[in-house]
DNA sequence: TAGTTTTTCTACGATTCGTAGAAGTATGCA
DNA sequence: TGCATACTTCTACGAATCGTAGAAAAACTA
């Protein structure tokens, strides 16, 4: 797997509304979704089409999102799901340190009395996952 | 906790080895860390100390070095331990997904056996670390 | 086929990062 | 006490990334 490398503040924004979409989506209903969570008085800047064609063609090369070319308005979806996708991202993180025990000790000392238990759980099965 | 924001190639090099040493170190005695690890025939281009200069003021900046300006060549040391950070970079990422138990699942399910086991151990006792 | 929608191409400004020269400042030695 | 040497700061530049979007090309629809 080949360093994930992090995504921008717009790619980020489009990736959640991707990943939160159990359909394929296209460009335009990106930018709405994208547009729409404004609640409050805030202007609601509202991206250009291209904006997000373009976001979009990044996130394809970078491997993030699949097209498919076969319909027309293009559908996009997220390769990855968003918990492997953090998970990778966490992996990656510990990958380069020569003392995972260490870091490990000290990620554990900052969770949360639920994760903890979440943790144990997991752990206690030691559940292999398929996909 | 701001951002921590990622590191450059040769920031990441130079806190490794500001990580690494027990001691502050000067922008000199770091410019020779950083370019002795060459072992086999691969040319060893050195830094400029000038380099390394500014590369540890950004890190000064960034919060990621401490630099001692009472003694003459500066000495410069890193603020968080390798796994602290590590472990910080790790929650980040994990606080940015709204459902942590999946990420977390997916995580525990791409460790090593010996990973596991460690976690199991550092659930166990649910230690605190007091630094 | 003419209008509309969608996609691609190209581009630009801001930011980050590796890189380092030039110039300023402090030190220590003669 | 005045310079040579060591160290630090300032300034800068080029590559890469990212948000942003117009212009042009391609595809669809009526």
């Amino acid at each position: 797997m080949k360093s994930m490398g992090s995504l921008g503040v717009l790619e980020r924004l489009m990736m959640d509304v991707l990943w939160d979409s159990s359909t394929p989506l296209t460009a335009n209903e990106l930018k709405d979704s994208l547009t729409r969570p404004n609640v409050s008085g805030t202007p609601t800047k509202q991206l250009a089409t291209t904006t997000v064609l373009t976001v979009l063609s990044r996130l394809e090369t970078k491997g993030f999102v699949a097209r498919d070319r076969s319909v027309r308005p293009h559908g996009y979806t997220a390769v990855m799901t968003r918990a492997a996708h953090t998970a990778g991202l966490m992996h990656e993180v510990l990958g380069q340190v020569p003392d995972r025990q260490a870091a490990l000790a000290r990620f554990i000392g900052d969770v949360t009395p639920q994760e903890a238990e979440t943790l144990r759980q997991l752990l206690g099965v030691t559940p292999r996952h398929t996909a």
